[in-house]
DNA sequence: AACACTGTGTAATAATATAACATTAATATA
DNA sequence: TATATTAATGTTATATTATTACACAGTGTT
């Protein structure tokens, strides 16, 4: 078997909680995922928290800043969570994880003023997207 | 006089939180704001939040999305709210506005997949400043 | 005056997130 | 196998961030 990447085992909750955001169309927040768990067993906001900041820790989803929402990761590329960018769509909220070997290379080599890298970055675009901008 | 920016008469709660957040080495949360601006009459929450929306409508403080926090804008280039840029160091949470015209060239022209743009970006670097680098 | 628009003041509450503590499960390694 | 260690869980309470709803004041129209 070849140097693969390792598919890390997910815990119940985190299984739980990942399959939901997985399957979900859009973004989900925190307290709409405790609610649509409850019947798993999941009570507690902190159980919900818990399982999110390991999967984002993982890379298996991320968080969309402006919008305390969580997706899953679709970019087979960001085995963790160093290099996201999302476009968001002001009308229908719409968030799709961009993949561009293009803009993801230009920001992961970006240098500041006094010729500093960053190990991480997270970049949000909003505008409206193709079905939105042609109502 | 020539065709120069307008600049906005701020109101006096605008005025009073923006000269708070201006001042201000690091970015400010509304809450922490709200107490520092007590003694000068603003006494609720959404007196500070009302003024932070505004202030960052027209481009005089920018957001923090992954701090819920407000900084001032320091881009003489960007009256308006939409294209920010920081630099956010995980040790000491110094954040600084990036200006550098090659960089939001590059975003402003940026095109997904299906040669969308966008009206807007909102871009935030992680990583350690100069000094949290070599301690 | 009547209207629209923007901002203010206040109280209440909603939404998001974490602290603290006790317990259990999984993993590692002696 | 024992035991030490780490990671995850369960639960209660609480902290932090943000908005809803309503009354009113100032300013500039028409």
């Amino acid at each position: 078997m070849s140097k693969m990447h390792k598919e890390r085992t997910l815990t119940k909750n985190q299984q739980i909680i990942f399959d939901l955001i997985d399957k979900s169309p859009e973004p989900l927040k925190a307290y709409s995922i405790l609610f649509n768990v409850q019947k798993k067993g999941i009570n507690a906001p902190l159980q919900v928290y818990r399982a999110l900041d390991k999967l984002v820790e993982i890379g298996k989803i991320h968080k969309i800043e402006s919008r305390n929402a969580f997706i899953a990761c679709h970019n087979s590329s960001c085995q963790v969570a160093k290099a996201t960018a999302f476009s968001i769509c002001e009308i229908c909220e719409k968030v799709t994880e961009i993949s561009s070997a293009g803009l993801s290379k230009y920001l992961a080599n970006f240098k500041d003023k006094d010729g500093m890298k960053y190990s991480k970055y997270n970049l949000e675009f909003f505008g409206l997207c193709k079905k939105c901008n042609t109502r």
